[in-house]
DNA sequence: ACCTGAACACCGTTCAAGT
DNA sequence: ACCTGAACACCGTTCAAGT
């Protein structure tokens, strides 16, 4: 048995490691907290418990004890932790398109600063379905102001979701976490012999392309910005939405 | 040291376990196949180089004298294996937006064929930037046909490639390995117990999108499907880069 | 050239036992 | 209630030694 409050629940309830027994004081959103600045600094792939235990000086087995069983459910609770303010700089009196950018920029911006994350809220179906829950509400929001329902806006909600947290998933995705410059050279290389004859626009653009579109490239958008093909992603989205929206009110 | 050849060019070569010194037989392409098989049957987190050489009744140490080196490397060779034909369905006539369509749509049904190696795809940079060159050609000579160039062009393809490859990472993110039922009453529970007073749009579409939205579902695009939300996007993104293109041409 | 076996330095997770 | 230490069953990777 342990605890099992989120870290929104035990953040409202003001735990603090108080009175004789916090012997050592761990919490779990501290555990949280350090997990995620050690993943900041050293990488996820080079990440874990034990490590966070020594670092913390604590025993393994206590990281356990406040956090519900497998390392998956601190992974959870780090995604959660990240995206909760996804929605912090709505203003009233946005429309829905507004809105829409206003929370993916955010979302993009609160991963950017936690890049090495990143893997976990794209690729892993970790979230608890809690904290998401009022970007989701501001989603389904602006699409039903546009005019969506039913079917129609599942799709529109995936398409949005699916697309721009791909893509911020993708643009943060890490390299190999050895030899940084040893990569570039192989790749360099590899760029190099690409052959004119059968790529012929690919070698003619690649001065322009390397390292800066996805497929080919070295390092990620924590290194390169991917700014202006992001903003490209969400005009295209969101003008379409609004082109092929249901009638609804004037708009 | 080790050969170091890729998939297709051992394929090229011919390559067979052939004469006496073959005593075991095992080949790069072979590991890479049998590897590919393991992850469909047991995903990816239970994956292991150990595990791999136990069932192709190899020692470990041989896997790493074919593969070359680590892990990582083995994990690009399967990428490269999975979307090396991503361009097959091309027919000549095709006009640029009939061949972006192909392209992705043979993406994502490629990547569906092995759903558990999606997160090697979208969530690791580790493509030798080799097998995928006639992906990148096909994409860069569609936009060219469009009237993109420059920057644009670099804005286009990422939009293309980050959105709708990030579209095909989430759909396919693996849920936690073991306990499937358990963890679908978890997220019944939760689901249940949202409060119609902080998020009334959310618990009013509940039956309409639990379980078949991105963030409020407990499974992945193994089970359920996501091409109507898929097609959706590829229509907003293609037919939103067509209407903002450089004039060329007639079109 | 290809392959094995043992060895090194780690993991995640559980669980009795302590306070 | 909170925490430790030891234990179990694994890993990835290297490398001498074999054929």
């Amino acid at each position: 048995m342990h605890p099992g409050l989120s870290v929104e629940e035990e953040r409202k309830s003001g735990k603090k490691p108080r009175g004789r027994a916090a012997a050592v004081g761990l919490t779990k959103a501290g555990i949280v907290a350090a997990a995620v600045r050690q993943i900041d600094e050293k990488g996820l792939a080079a990440f874990s418990i034990r490590d966070l235990a020594r670092t913390l000086g604590v025993s393994a087995g206590n990281i356990y004890w406040h956090v519900g069983g497998a390392k998956e459910d601190l992974f959870a609770e780090i995604s959660a932790s990240i995206t909760v303010s996804v929605s912090e700089n709505l203003a009233p009196g946005m429309d829905w398109q507004e809105r829409l950018r206003s929370v993916f920029l955010s979302y993009r911006d609160l991963v950017r600063d936690h890049a090495n994350v990143a893997p976990l809220l794209g690729a892993q179906l970790k979230s608890n379905g809690v904290a998401n829950l009022a970007w989701v509400e501001v989603v389904l929001g602006a699409l039903q102001e546009a005019g969506y329902e039913g079917e129609m806006m599942r799709d529109a909600f995936n398409a949005l979701i699916g697309g721009l947290a791909g893509f911020v998933t993708m643009e943060f995705a890490p390299g190999p976490a050895d030899n940084l410059e040893d990569w570039e050279a192989i790749f360099a290389e590899r760029l190099a012999a690409i052959d004119p004859a059968h790529y012929p626009l690919t070698h003619a653009v690649l001065p322009d392309i390397s390292n800066r579109i996805f497929v080919l490239r070295w390092q990620n958008g924590a290194t390169i910005s991917y700014t202006s093909s992001f903003e490209l992603l969400l005009d295209l989205l969101i003008d379409g939405l609004a082109a092929r929206a249901p009638a609804v009110g004037l708009q």
